[in-house]
DNA sequence: CAGTGGTCTAGACCACTTA
DNA sequence: AAGTGGTCTAGACCACTGA
């Protein structure tokens, strides 16, 4: 493999890797596809077998793509089960991981503030989008959320006002806008509930509640997503396993 | 490689990695030793020097073992730097790692209530120490830590009560007691200063604190801390990195 | 059945460390 | 210079999948 314009002394698994994934950036393959097989990626790269398999090995570490023995290796897809729960840490007090649903309280596109440029690293007086939705574990409301996204990523955003769905708003990124969330990076704090808060969780005001801060990143490293949630701990608690 | 006894359809590497791990277990190299190459421990094991890589990078990836290259293979050790932070989430607003001191207030050997025993797994009426401990970061106390052992892994466990020092139980845990902390499982939740916690921490009592509730799991997935802190995220707060 | 990823081997060369 | 882990290759065989 020759990168002949510049001398580069990475490894060539990184550098097959780093090709892939702007591959997968630029949009060449869909979330579900199935990329080409080893032998087939070994041979337009130039490497050998063994050498694309780690970098697909390091990939599906991860969370980029899913290898399949005897299918193939597919673009990592939020849909699938085991990405369900990897973005979204609050559990009941057994650790039984239920699926939320989601009611949307509000919509609207607006100018960002300050801290929304600084978050999402966006321009002065970006456009942008501002969300809040309540979300609901066993019929309760739990969660409430403000989220903000970058307008120039999601053009055309409707959303089912005041209807309860089955929610995972990063399926509908992917699905509807292109955009994939790759990573993210969330502070917790303990904050006191005002009344705004109060009255969507149906809980007394200065009730201490979970403060998640979540920037959420894609792929290529742009900031996609602010989000800042509180949740009442009463009955559930975030779930962080260190390894 | 003949493991005779049983019909074993697990990897090569996986028995390998297992083997190892076991051997870590009883403590066969301390923390910080070298083990053997790759290519002796090759030869011991029976299987190619690729086969024994796998099984020592996967150790790696789970902190097990400290790979340079160069040197040699090692024994994971706590007071490694980038061990340091691995198990401290806590980060100041501009998101610095601040080493803490801590200061301990109380260290008593009791029997394990209810709680203690299920937490950590004992029988009941287990002999456990329970020691009370305040975290100072940039001179201002901001964890309140109530922190129980089982005393049969930590027999003649002293601490210096009521002076302040530079602080990681998790390596005297494993200088002193041959303890090493592998992982652990947090639950975060929101929850109100009482009268105790609001005195240790300079907050009025009511103040929202972020509740950390831990269980530390040795090597073999033994429970040998439980750890319960209270901390003022008015200054701080809880990283959690996505990937 | 052919094609995929998963495992295992053997050998070559490189980069880094220590003596 | 000798020894270590890191990279890369080539080839063999296995286990699983889907036509």
């Amino acid at each position: 493999m020759s990168t002949a314009e510049s001398p580069d002394f990475r490894p060539l698994y990184a550098q097959v890797k780093e090709l892939l994934i702007a591959r997968l950036v630029r949009g060449e393959w869909r979330p579900g596809e199935v990329l080409p097989s080893e032998f087939s990626l070994a041979a337009t790269f130039g490497v050998s077998q063994g050498t694309v398999r780690k970098a697909l090995d390091e990939m599906a570490a991860q969370n980029l793509v899913v290898r399949r023995q005897g299918r193939g290796t597919f673009v990592a897809q939020h849909s699938q089960p085991q990405a369900l729960f990897h973005f979204f840490h609050i559990r009941d007090e057994g650790g039984t991981k239920e699926l939320p649903t989601g009611l949307v309280l509000e919509l609207r596109g607006d100018r960002a503030d300050r801290a929304q440029t600084t978050c999402l690293k966006l321009p002065a007086r970006a456009r942008v989008w501002e969300m809040r939705r309540v979300r609901v574990l066993r019929g309760k409301p739990v969660i409430l959320e403000r989220i903000t996204l970058p307008a120039a990523l999601f053009a055309g955003l409707t959303l089912p006002i005041g209807s309860e769905f089955p929610d995972e708003l990063y399926i509908l990124y992917q699905e509807k806008f292109g955009v994939t969330v790759a990573r993210a990076e969330e502070k917790l704090r303990a904050v006191a509930a005002d009344s705004l808060d109060a009255k969507a969780l149906g809980v007394a005001k200065g009730t201490p509640l979970l403060e998640i801060d979540r920037v959420a990143l894609s792929l290529d490293g742009t900031p996609v997503e602010w989000r800042l949630s509180r949740c009442n701990t009463a009955r559930h608690h975030y779930l962080s396993e260190i390894e």
